[in-house]
DNA sequence: TATCTAATTAGATGCTCATCGAATGAGGTT
DNA sequence: AACCTCATTCGATGAGCATCTAATTAGATA
């Protein structure tokens, strides 16, 4: 979570994913009621109750008003419409994804597989991830320009060092074209598609 | 929690009382994801996707529909809307109380203090409580009918042990009068006030 | 059929937080 | 002051659940 906006919406959802909680919300939401009302009703320790309204209260979600030594707590009805509201629309939710979107599929791959210093971790094992680490790696070989296997092997070899499973895959991925021991690439259009 | 519209309400805020599957609500809400695609983004391992997405389809939160062996979730917005109007009235909070109100405060502290075979498991500490549970046991004494201290005794004896507590608490909550060692009930308006 | 890829299910582990009893605080009364 | 009542804070315990790895299912292809 990101911004201050979407902790305190995660706030309220975690404030009200508790039975005891929203049972004492709908106590105070009929009237004002004491701690020990509230205990005796719901089956719990004062403590407990108290713990909750605490919580409650700090959100806005109930009022307190204190008569002698007894805390009279009622439901804050604006509060609760203004969860609501938040959640109404789609947009809003389409924000809780949180992180800025740095993070495009792509991108995030990439920073899982390869570390700082440009070295590929590992080969990812799934497909669509092998997919997007070759593609990453075959855009470092010019464009046009042929290479010879020992070429390819040595740049490769900066990266990882299965280079042969490497070239095998540009290969099977078209990235690369391969005739009589030279490779050169091919164009992004011909294998890029697969992005879906 | 009682009936089954309360207990939905609160499956729904579990769900989204996670910040993993706020996240995921929001991907899912920008557009259709894999599981894949997801768990990369999310930072986490497919199989807990896996767990949240499900636990988001059950509540009709996103739809699923399969390519392949490759499952597209998305979101499913009229769900998130429906929920928050859901909570937006006061009287559906209200509501929430749960236990269908068999639960008057008086009833439940009864509940608590006297056992099923009539006898008073013990003396309230707090000041209310004792109320409540004098005023039950009060109410079983003829109104207007004189009693002697012995009779007085016998009838609290059946309840509880400590007969010469209760006498004077009686007559402390002015529940009761006495003069010359003889017992008379007060009339209800002069106490019942305090239920407060 | 054997193999590959994506997803789900199963089982284990660890963290968060609800709950409680005990101690403390705070407001009133005698 | 000493006491009573109601509430909150503290510290400990335990239950629920998010997450992981490993194993299984399912779809597709060779």
């Amino acid at each position: 979570m990101d911004t201050p906006a979407q902790a305190r919406l995660l706030q309220f959802f975690k404030a009200l994913a508790h039975e005891s909680r929203l049972r004492l919300l709908g106590l105070v939401a009929q009237r004002e009621h004491s701690v020990q009302e509230l205990a005796t009703l719901v089956g719990l320790k004062e403590p407990t109750v108290s713990h909750h309204l605490t919580m409650l209260k700090n959100l806005g979600l109930v009022s307190q008003r204190q008569d002698a030594n007894t805390h009279w707590y009622a439901l804050e009805p604006e509060a609760i419409a203004n969860l609501a509201r938040q959640v109404l629309s789609r947009e809003q939710i389409a924000g809780l994804a949180g992180d800025a979107q740095p993070a495009d599929w792509q991108a995030k791959v990439l920073e899982t597989f390869i570390s700082a210093d440009g070295a590929l971790k590992s080969i990812p094992a799934s497909r669509k991830k092998r997919w997007a680490v070759l593609a990453w790696l075959v855009r470092q070989f010019e464009d046009g320009r042929r290479y010879s296997e020992a070429e390819i092997n040595a740049r490769l070899l900066e990266r990882h060092w299965d280079s042969a499973t490497l070239r095998r895959e540009f290969i099977g991925y078209k990235m690369m074209a391969r005739e009589a021991g030279v490779y050169w690439r091919l164009p992004e259009q011909d294998w890029v598609s697969e992005t879906t």
